[in-house]
DNA sequence: TTGTAGGCGTTATCAT
DNA sequence: ATGATAACGCCTACAA
């Protein structure tokens, strides 16, 4: 049972005050081009004094526009959204945008909630970072009929990503350069393409220096700070220990740091350790996280663009791939002799 | 130059195509009592096939309601939030709502541009978090006639707060009770009433163990990580240093941690510190943090019952206040001799 | 049980 | 420069 709260002053009431027609009222707050400047003054004066508010929900039902645009994210915590949703925000609102954010919690079903309330709701676009349903996309445009653009799912038409394959390449080189040869992985199953492509950077320069990838080296995290302790556990377990392990995120690799203290491996002296991301906590931690540095910014300003091309109907949209790069603190050393 | 995107389906189209009225589809639709099994049945299937759905911004016309509530937060990177967003969406998914997300960036402009965006798309109510115009909501009731709760704003007749005085007696008291005598508080001019209600309590448990409060032991800092460095130099370049620090939240203890470790002073060993919001990260840090834990869902979800009573106008409602509760880890130790 | 008509707040297209 | 009128998609009396 709800209440129907008082109703809002309208264009209407604005009307019968100013003692002209609604038209005329709806094209004096529009700066509508044929109408007397008089007018438009005075009406946009009585709007201000009766705290008139337009109508978007109203005013969408016409112009098929709600200004609205929606944004689905992992998780309000997921800090490295943080600088991606101040890029969308940025170049939405200087469009004349608003963005709503609704958290699709790494789940397949509650994305797809996301998405068709977002739809109901009739916003103009909707960008989605993190996604788990990736491939579906494609067929779920003919469901859900917007302008959808992705961050990090670089097989999807309309999308930003960073160069994840790239920003491995750089964190493993740097290890190799510090004399690492047993270079362990911990990737994040939960982020199918970004892992991939990690760990492809990964291989890829350990192939170059002719170190043979060792499966045994490569596990499998969540990418939270809560899921780094097992996968540790199986590295620690090996006969042959790792002297230098690179995580899929900053999440990640504090975790193992976390757990490395805790069975007293030195960190860097005894093993060094690279994440990704650069979350601003990791230069707070203690030692300092060397990490990966993404676009962030860029990558929600980008993506905000490609969305607002497509709403305008545009169709000359290549997928982007943004750099990545290195930020090397204190958690990584020399290989133990 | 925005194009109309392909105008969806509505129950026009599915009328025709089952060659009844619009209202019976809407009736049907809506599980409308008195209309023929059969029909509603074929309808349902209909619509399903054609991909129909419902416009909210279209119903709510009429309803007057959008079925959607505002949540203002500071940033998608507080940490402090995550639970709470998770409090309201519980709960208002549990009641057929849905959630928007938008953030202020802890400026009083950027806060009311939120607000002024929710109340334009007509949102069937707000809540609000980390506000920075705390009493001016009882006058803003009047522009944005609809129902607003605040979170952690006591002096709002619409709010749940937690027991900040408690929390910070339940600290101050833990290092107390450690032999500390010379303890010192880090606050947050950002956090107005939190950070006056968490000082008082500091102040409190010194005084009723008649140690004087000494004013040059209260520094103020900004909430945030890189905040915490200037006004621990304060503290460090008096005479008599603490041995203990009270941080108004988890972020400012690890800044402080941070830095003091970068001063050369061991924690816990030369210092304590206590931190206020028990952030999952504190956990990982090292050491391990003591923290003071809010109730962070309850905090959420308690705001959102508010909110769905003052949705249906019900005006029995009194300010919750919710407890808090001392972490004990491994930042805080005895005082040195 | 179903159809018709009116209206929610706004804009757009005609007239005037 | 302004006023009628219709329409957007939906719901809800009122009629049938």
């Amino acid at each position: 049972m709800r209440r129907k709260s008082a109703r809002s002053i309208s264009i209407k009431d604005i009307a019968r005050a100013a003692g002209v027609s609604p038209s005329t009222v709806s094209r004096a707050l529009n700066n509508h081009p044929r109408i007397s400047p008089e007018t438009t003054q005075r009406i946009a004066k009585m709007a201000q004094d009766m705290g008139y508010s337009p109508s978007v929900p109203a005013r969408s039902l016409v112009t098929q526009d709600t200004a609205t645009i929606g944004l689905t994210i992992t998780h309000v915590s997921d800090t490295f959204l943080a600088k991606v949703v101040q890029g969308v925000e940025a170049e939405a609102h200087k469009n004349g945008y608003a963005v709503f954010l609704s958290s699709s919690y790494r789940d397949r079903e509650g994305e797809m909630e996301v998405i068709r309330s977002f739809y109901e709701r009739r916003v103009s676009g909707i960008i989605v970072s993190g996604s788990q349903i990736d491939n579906d996309y494609l067929e779920l445009q003919t469901r859900f009929p917007l302008p959808i653009v992705l961050i990090n799912c670089p097989i999807y038409p309309y999308s930003v990503t960073s160069d994840n394959q790239g920003g491995a390449r750089k964190a493993v080189e740097h290890l190799f350069q510090l004399g690492h040869c047993r270079i362990a992985y911990i990737g994040n199953r939960k982020s199918h393409l970004s892992n991939l492509n990690r760990m492809n950077g990964y291989k890829a320069v350990l192939q170059e220096h002719d170190i043979p990838v060792d499966p045994q080296l490569i596990v499998d995290g969540n990418g939270e700070l809560a899921g780094a302790a097992e996968p540790l556990r199986h590295l620690m377990a090996l006969p042959q220990r790792p002297t230098a392990i690179f995580c899929f995120n900053d999440l990640t690799a504090i975790g193992v740091i976390h757990a490395l203290k805790e069975a007293g491996v030195q960190v860097p002296q005894d093993c060094s350790v690279v994440g990704f991301d650069n979350l601003e906590m990791g230069a707070y931690y203690s030692p300092p996280l060397t990490t990966v540095q993404q676009p962030r910014f860029e990558l929600g300003q980008h993506a905000m663009r490609m969305l607002l091309k497509l709403c305008q109907g545009r169709d000359d949209i290549e997928p982007e791939i943004l750099q990545t790069d290195l930020v090397v603190r204190k958690t990584t050393a020399p290989a133990p002799a």
